[in-house]
DNA sequence: GATGAATGAGGCTTCATTCAT
DNA sequence: AATGAATGAAGCCTCATTCAT
């Protein structure tokens, strides 16, 4: 019974998901994202109140894996370096596993119509600040680098690199290996 | 016979935008973008031969805008770095004129929803070449630099700066002239 | 001025025909009308109170002529089927110089959102019971004819044959005088 | 689980016929047709694409259930006369049924915006091919009649004379039985 | 007299949401 | 617990009509 529910919900995500991206939020609708994952329209007003519930849901618990699996690396690691190159790997993993799932959370991270949860807020505002103090402490980065610098950087290159790829508007795509490596230059040289 | 007024359109054009950026496209609704106008709901499908048109139009001309200033730019200066000065300058200056307009252009960009026109992406691809070309021909940048690098820096960051700051989330605000300039250090560093 | 004028109007039903054939009543737009007839949108209200006068002003006329063309027919001829040529004849001419006018007629009186004018009705009694009288009086048709039988033959059956011609649901059309005798006989024989 | 209330959509249908008779296609609204079906505005589509669609049906299945009745009396019946007595005497059931459904079938087959289906098309065609051939076999018409004389009389006269009385434009109204009686001789004497 | 810019009521249609089953 | 039939508010758009020029 659980496991059915489950199930159901977690199809239920992947294709709003999926819908989300393509079509944007008022494009996809509750009964194509019904339909696509096999489970009548009322179901999913069993588990949410509304679409847009359904969707903040979507949205929060993407961006709680990603702000998490940052959180862990610092625990983890020993340098921003070493961290930076964690997150890269993260997003393409991501990407590859769920290549809706970062265009998804880019796009509505961006849409004011949505509101960027406070507890997001609040885990960028530790992550960018734990990411500076490493990063000097280690002297691997300016002195006067500010968290802002953090954000638009390490928490954007990235992203907005795997975004444009996956769009196909980047057409040279070298190795796996090789992109990271030089995103990684990329943000390290922008804080020096 | 009437004239045209054109103060109408100009009068549409601003408030489809303030709208769209607090409520999306699909939250925007004509209804509203004309009351607030203080037009008529039919008045619009005089000038554009739907919502979908509309928008297009004042995104592409606000694209343009951008895109023209820099290739203005890039004839007029001799250093990268004073090709990037331009940009984020512009970018201030549009920020403190316009509120919404780069926030607008930010979110519809990113919409998988509305497609990219083309003579944006020739624009967006031949101004890459542009600045990569003048930043290594007078040695401001490392000569491994390659386009996707300069969208992800100098096209890319002071955008998203502005944004942040825009929507309340730096929070530390200096002057305008620091500001730049450290804006203009985060992305020439990145390059180097 | 005045002839000036004249031609406007007379464009402007032109145009109002043609349209309303292809398109009804609603298709045809009073923009479209004006625009096919050389003459503002407003003009036309300086001549009909609305669309709705319009049509039925041209409705009428059209009516009228062919009614007045059988009512001189009735005058000069000295037998039904004489007149009943008479009829086939204006009907071909009419529906060679304006190929859109009996469909005209026929779409509008047929739609009951149009009302049949009290003046048409009265012509159209009239009309019956001359051609029935001209009939019996010469023997040419029944004693027992009625006026319903004049009505359902001589004025259907010919506007029938052309509508089906114009439409091309007819395929096997001989010369113009050999389909003009046909439709005479038939009607002759249905009234015998 | 509610299960679909078919009689909603006869309800539709029902209204949909006596808006359209009374007002046109276009001047029949959505809103109008729903409220007398004493059913929702929304409820339509769940059944039909478009307004369109809907009208299609109806007529279809009007003129449908009109041709295949003729063709069993041509299968039941001997005489061509005897067959038109069938036709006649459908019309005035149908006629008594359901007033609306003639007039119509008879408004949107000659109104240009409604492409008569081609189903109905051949349907026709082989009809009056059959009405004529077993005519001239039995020797109950002439040998020179036409397939279009077919349709000029049997399948165009009894719709216009019910046509003419139910609108109230035919005054003298005898017995249905006699009425049938001068309608079949009518048809019958114009195709001998 | 004539124009055509502007209006806004009203049409068709979609879709999030509810609720009987 | 789950379904999906049904609703109706709200959206986009058209077009007859008006009226300043």
């Amino acid at each position: 019974m659980r496991v059915i529910d489950t199930d159901k919900i977690e199809r239920i995500k992947k294709e709003a998901k999926i819908l989300i991206v393509n079509k944007g939020y008022h494009g996809a609708s509750i009964a194509e994202i019904a339909k696509k994952a096999n489970v009548s329209d009322g179901y999913l007003y069993r588990h949410y109140k509304n679409k847009s519930e359904l969707v903040k849901d979507i949205l929060e618990k993407q961006l709680e894996q990603f702000h998490d699996h940052i959180f862990a690396l610092l625990d983890e690691k020993q340098t921003l370096k070493s961290v930076l190159d964690g997150i890269i790997s993260f997003l393409f993993n991501l990407s590859q596993e769920e290549p809706y799932a970062i265009t998804f959370a880019h796009m509505l991270v961006y849409d004011h119509e949505f509101v960027y949860p406070q507890s997001r807020h609040d885990a960028i505002n530790k992550l960018s600040k734990d990411l500076l103090n490493l990063g000097i402490k280690n002297g691997e980065i300016s002195q006067t680098t500010r968290e802002i610098d953090i954000q638009l950087t390490i928490l954007n290159i990235p992203v907005k690199f795997i975004e444009y790829n996956s769009k196909g508007y980047y057409e040279n795509y070298l190795t796996e290996k090789k992109e990271k490596e030089l995103l990684i230059n990329l943000c390290m040289n922008a804080l020096k």
